[in-house]
DNA sequence: GAAAAACCTATCAAAATGATGGGTAAATTT
DNA sequence: AAATTTACCCATCATTTTGATAGGTTTTTC
């Protein structure tokens, strides 16, 4: 399942990319939209800023924007980003170590082939196709 | 993630699928030949007896054997019934009480979306496609 | 009655989840 | 220079989930 941290991430970037692209946005605005705790948003903005994904500006009139233009963003790598994996087992997962059985795993290809559909599915919606 | 519950679960039937239908295979056998804990399989296969998909017989020659014909099983009931729920985020768990948020909410088509995929993916892949 | 099997109940350690709280640094405005 | 507003950093926490382990009881067959 998605996590909060997904799903959360997911709606502060729907949430900046319907604000004025160019000003910088405070996270407390973004938290009072999304009726989600501001002190929660800092951990995962936090992803997002260091993912790339996001600019910050500290002090007044600071706050967060997007990086890129609204549509050059996927869903997949906001959720694959703030989640850390799109793998659907752990053996399929990026940091995952060489799973002894691979080779006579007989589940293995059935998890690929999902893993796949899953990735295709979300790197294939842009951020703009949610607004 | 599929966790080990579904996953060793999805072992289970692969290996029941593979021996002879007809007899009663014990847990013992399964554990030894899928190199997982039996004690651990004991609570995996209680759900598959109690969701029906199983057979099992006490006492000496007893086990567990298919109810239905192999071919008659999708990958879909099993993970389904063993993780519980195959939904994508909580609030489209069989379970989950109704969001109040989801008139408004901008990326719950996305979920449904991708709920379907998930189901008609699983549930499109017979247990024997595995074999 | 011995053996082999399922079945039942409890417990447990570790990790993940979903937060909260308090303080520090940076930038802007007054 | 001071006040304000913002991001940023660090620690902690309760609850749930995950992945098991342990020991005993019942059922059935030989």
């Amino acid at each position: 399942m998605i996590s909060t941290k997904g799903r959360y991430a997911l709606r502060i970037m729907i949430d900046l990319a319907s604000q004025d692209n160019e000003s910088f946005i405070p996270l407390k605005d973004i938290a009072e939209r999304q009726n989600i705790s501001k002190k929660y948003l800092e951990i995962i903005i936090k992803d997002l800023v260091e993912g790339g994904l996001l600019i910050s500006l500290s002090g007044k009139g600071g706050g967060y924007k997007l990086k890129r233009k609204p549509e050059e963003y996927t869903v997949g790598e906001i959720i694959e980003l703030t989640e850390g994996s799109l793998a659907p087992v752990a053996c399929l997962a990026e940091k995952a170590e060489e799973c002894p059985r691979a080779s006579a795993c007989i589940t293995l290809p059935l998890w690929k082939e999902y893993g796949e559909l899953v990735h295709n599915f979300f790197y294939g919606k842009k951020l703009t196709d949610l607004l």
